[in-house]
DNA sequence: GTGAAAGCGCTAACAA
DNA sequence: TTGTTAGCGCTTTCAC
């Protein structure tokens, strides 16, 4: 009689190529063309058969596992060893294993010419990307619709949706928090050049963003985020002539209070250090930091949640304007003050600073 | 005539049900139920028509992509966040990488019941599995045995292969180390009990395996492997008299740190701290952590190594003893020296503890 | 238990 | 461009 996968898959009547040619009213083979080489079919014949199939729920048996059948979920991060980026693939993980979805992890080291590579791989392999704080430039991000969905983290594009915080805010809150500690200048440790994040950080910086009026903002220049990143900095840092610094994130920040430690620099007695992200660590470093706090198992929530359902219901700011045609999810980020910052100091760090 | 995936896939001819009817000298409806069905066929009938399949390499047209098709990975750990296992994870992708594998990585949140699940999930998805310091008892793991390869690291077993590092060797160095410093009483802030590692490293306290005299060790208790779990220790350990203390893993020792200095102990004027690991951050703190160097790059890429080639050359030291019938890779560890460690004081630090 | 034959779903060759 | 027809690989029915 029947065939083992058609007569039946699990338990229900399947629906043969020969009843959506019927439906449509041609002859099995032309659905079979339809379906497998439209352009050796006309344009209302394809239709017809696939609105069809459509309505019928048609799968061909020989193809790819639906989507649906062995969910999984491609997760994509620059360094796995970046604490910022372990609680994200923390919070995705355990996101997705409540959607009874596996998670695929490539890790990018750091180089923007090997995201494309694992990016690549992984469209194969699974149902949705999440793609963190990608470098690649925007045109390669334009290449990845179609297919299974690319979700960003950490950055906007206007071909992707995203899941991004509010950066600006953040540094907002933060300078804000320096000023009133009487802080008058302010140095910042950027981060990489291609960074989206820190572009929007230094967006922060603008005295027409944060309407500040007595503070001086000065930009140390780039450097990796990473806690070398910020031992090099250090040194900058003292010679700007800044009460305060702004680290890129906490790894940047852990480095220059490492440096400023070893250069006889007291924080926060000469100058204050904020960092950003809100690592778990930051909270364990002596003196403990102040730092604006990035919801890192919100945002790995809510990029699931997001692919999985772009409708989702995510706890989120209202994105001010409309500067980008995708939707993008503006999650809130909240500076959390520790030890690090204090009162500004009538002197200059870089006066009792010993050689 | 010929169908899609019939006559032919990749280019080569392949071999029909028919073809291995002829050579097993049945009709194609007995190898057929041969293979489907078994039951439904002698047993010497099946033998013939499953060595023919084999000999032939017979694959059926509607099964699962072979193994060897879409070659992946599983990763099981217990807590990505951990710095530990985001550099042993980060290794293991930067070799499956290479070796063309995606890697599947589940997070078992440091719960032993929550071990299971994924295992079994990922069990169906991939080809291999790396285990990471699990905590299910040994039953459990005997249970792996069979399907997909399963890979422990960090725990030795009598069922499933392993790569284990030399825990004992680590402790002994780590006293050897303090004791020529002339601390003669060394704490032991130890991992959790279902910790191999930890049950590990005890054994290395043990005079008879040391074999340095005049040295006591006094374990503090079972603590969480992680900065809390330092901080809770750290009273303990003050109160202990003694001079030096060994902890679990760096993290722990960073607890220990924190809370040291809360409470007015100088390190290492008046205690030494030793952490297990040489996470990233141990070189960052302050003071900078003496600690027993794990090769956790060289740890990740010998499980990939391993996982796909059992005779794989990974450099590692001569398993001492067979101590269990399944082959385990032992890799050797060193101690790294830094500002933790100091001359042991006359003074016990309880007397100068500040309440 | 086994083989011959009929049946399934699908695609490719062929003629119109 | 389309339907008819033939053919594929596999399973199951049916008789023995």
């Amino acid at each position: 009689m029947g065939r083992e996968n058609a007569p039946s898959r699990n338990g229900l009547t399947m629906v043969n190529l020969r009843d959506v040619a019927r439906l449509a009213g041609v002859s099995a083979a032309t659905a079979s063309r339809a379906l497998a080489q439209p352009q050796m079919v006309s344009a209302t014949r394809r239709a017809d058969v696939e609105r069809a199939a459509a309505a019928l729920g048609y799968r061909h048996p020989n193809a790819a596992p639906e989507p649906g059948s062995w969910r999984s979920l491609g997760l994509v991060v620059p360094d796995m060893e970046n604490p910022f980026f372990a609680s994200i693939a923390k919070a995705v993980q355990r996101r997705a294993r409540a959607a009874g979805l596996a998670v695929l992890v490539a890790d990018t080291e750091d180089d923007a010419l090997l995201e494309a590579e694992p990016i690549a791989q992984m469209r194969a392999l699974v149902d949705g990307i999440i793609l963190c704080s990608p470098r690649m430039p925007d045109a390669a991000l334009a290449e990845l619709v179609g297919g299974p969905e690319v979700l960003l983290v950490n950055r906007r594009s206007d071909h992707l949706r995203s899941v991004v915080i509010d950066n600006r805010d953040g540094v907002r809150q933060a300078l804000a928090h320096l000023h009133a500690l009487g802080h008058r200048h302010v140095a910042y440790a950027g981060g990489p050049r291609a960074s989206w994040s820190d572009s929007e950080r230094r967006g922060g910086l603008e005295p027409d963003y944060h309407g500040i009026g007595d503070l001086r903002t000065t930009p140390l220049g780039h450097f990796p985020p990473t806690f070398s990143g910020g031992v090099a900095a250090a040194d900058l840092l003292i010679a700007s002539g800044a009460t305060a610094v702004l680290a890129h994130n906490d790894l940047v920040a852990f480095g220059l209070l490492e440096r400023l430690r070893a250069r006889g620099v007291d924080v926060p007695g000469e100058l204050s250090v904020v960092g950003f992200d809100d690592v778990p660590a930051a909270s364990f470093v002596n003196p403990a930091l102040t730092t604006v706090a990035v919801p890192l198992d919100r945002l790995g929530r809510a990029a699931v949640d997001l692919l999985l359902d772009p409708d989702a219901l995510v706890e989120s700011v209202e994105p001010q304007g409309a500067e980008t045609t995708t939707p993008s999810r503006l999650l809130p980020v909240s500076l959390v003050v520790r030890g690090s910052s204090g009162p500004a100091r009538a002197v200059a760090p870089s006066a009792t600073a010993r050689a």
